[in-house]
DNA sequence: AAAAAAG
């Protein structure tokens, strides 16, 4: 356990922390905060849920205090880049919580909204600026902002900006920060675009790693639903009817189905709202709170709510189409059983799905239990799961194969699947070891990090700026996460 | 193949 008192932080900062009510910091914070104080660069390792935004947000908050300067017009000093919106206004938020006490003021950028207010705010002058790559580079265009005087950059979620095409957004950026400054890099995985990422962008960087995904998997309760396409969303309507599913995040594949998800639900009474890239930024903001005060059951959404977004107390996460990257199951999943909590994940895997859930299960090492009780449940389905065949490629005329399923079981009422384990009805309370969870909220959300409290600091290895990493193929990968970081893209069996 | 982000 590393109180948070023992990390080298000044009195303002621990007072936000203890109003927060957190004492004891998590691995990333406990590894991080003192590195990070002392100047150095950092590497991370480290995904959402394992307070990774608290662990940069503190000890950059307290540098800038301790080496106060007049803030010129336009000229932060400060830079954090994040691949979305949601992600880059939590950070603020984070700013905002643990600045609480001292005159640091940040700013968020952002498409999707009116740029003049975020131009004034950036003319006031603010110490901190966060900020999404296309609305960044566009006001730099418009010399609305000078990143000339920058003294630390942080980049998270380097590998998901990488997925979505922003390497070259971020290059420009980097081009003109200045050489002396201080660099933190964030990513989940580490493949060798990210690896060359980092060495061109840090300086004798220390590298800290930390896994939460396997413990926190263990504890969310996962089962898949063998379905017809066509049933998904009379089985989604039908599994909401359970109370239990109080506060449900629905992932669908693409925009347009988490719009239809969503009116489907509507129209069954349930109060849900979609969330996704098409939708306006007014809109995003409104379903997300609705769904955080509790006004919606369900947010239905695409991946852009997979990773980073942070919301307490989702007690389910279901699948309505499985990921067609096995990467994105485990973020998806991760957005419940957090705050210490359990929660269960519910993937429904149609036909054409079969070998996406075999790469899922092939990631996550581990197969996913089907229930097969439910009165939707596709015997087929299973059959093609079961069998070690690869997924057939003939477009199956489904409804007639699902007409018998479902009568063979009709005597059962559609409801809740009845098979599932108890804990996979309600999100039941964590066996908390501690009392409350420390630390500042991983990103706002705690997960069981203290489990590896013994451990004095999070696994630190010095390595330099890794030119020296020997072939350089070598990603760092995260003992023990299951399959996450594995450096070699996967592809789905079926596509 | 789809998603995210600048319009």
């Amino acid at each position: 356990m590393t109180e948070f008192s023992g990390l080298g932080l000044i009195e303002p900062l621990l007072r936000a922390v203890a109003e927060e009510g957190y004492s004891t910091a998590t691995p990333i914070q406990a590894g991080a905060i003192p590195l990070l104080l002392a100047g150095r660069d950092v590497l991370g390792l480290a995904q959402t849920g394992t307070g990774k935004t608290a662990a940069f947000t503190l000890p950059i908050l307290q540098r800038l205090f301790q080496n106060k300067k007049r803030v010129a017009a336009k000229s932060p000093r400060v830079l954090i880049l994040t691949p979305t919106r949601e992600l880059a206004l939590q950070i603020g938020d984070s700013f905002t919580t643990y600045g609480r006490h001292l005159p640091i003021r940040r700013t968020v950028i952002h498409g999707g909204v009116g740029q003049s207010p975020q131009v004034s705010a950036i003319a006031r002058g603010v110490e901190v600026l966060i900020a999404t790559p296309g609305r960044l580079l566009d006001l730099m265009a418009q010399n609305h902002v000078n990143l000339g005087t920058i003294e630390f950059f942080v980049l998270d979620e380097a590998d998901r900006m990488l997925d979505m095409g922003f390497i070259r957004d971020v290059r420009k950026v980097v081009a003109v920060l200045p050489k002396d400054r201080q660099t933190l890099l964030f990513s989940a995985t580490m493949p060798d675009a990210v690896v060359d990422l980092a060495n061109s962008i840090l300086t004798d960087a220390e590298r800290i790693e930390v896994t939460p995904q396997s413990t926190t998997v263990e504890r969310i309760n996962q089962r898949v639903l063998f379905v017809d396409r066509a049933d998904k969303r009379r089985l989604l309507a039908d599994l909401l009817e359970d109370k239990a599913m109080a506060r449900t995040i629905v992932f669908a594949r693409t925009k347009h189905g988490a719009d239809r998800i969503a009116d489907h639900l509507k129209k069954a009474g349930i109060t849900a709202d979609a969330i996704h890239g098409d939708k306006s930024q007014s809109a995003r903001v409104r379903a997300l709170e609705s769904f955080r005060n509790g006004e919606l059951r369900a947010l239905v959404a695409t991946d852009i709510a997979a990773r980073g977004i942070d919301i307490d107390g989702i007690s389910h996460v279901i699948n309505f189409d499985l990921p067609n990257e096995p990467e994105s199951y485990v973020h998806r999943i991760g957005r419940t059983a957090r705050a210490g909590t359990d929660g269960s994940a519910v993937s429904f895997c149609d036909h054409e799905e079969v070998g996406y859930l075999k790469d899922i299960e092939k990631t996550i090492r581990q197969p996913i239990p089907a229930d097969t009780t439910h009165p939707y449940h596709a015997v087929e389905v299973a059959q093609i799961h079961a069998s070690s065949k690869p997924p057939p490629r003939p477009k199956a005329p489904g409804s007639n194969r699902n007409q018998n399923n479902r009568n063979q079981q009709q005597a059962r009422p559609a409801a809740a699947p009845k098979a599932a384990p108890k804990a996979a009805q309600q999100p039941a309370k964590a066996p908390q070891k501690a009392g409350k969870p420390a630390g500042p909220r991983p990103d706002a959300a705690r997960n069981d990090q203290n489990r590896h409290d013994r451990r004095p600091a999070p696994h630190a290895v010095s390595h330099g700026n890794g030119h020296g990493n020997g072939s350089g193929k070598q990603a760092p990968r995260a003992a023990g996460t299951p399959g996450g970081n594995t450096p070699m893209r996967r592809k789905p069996n079926a596509a």
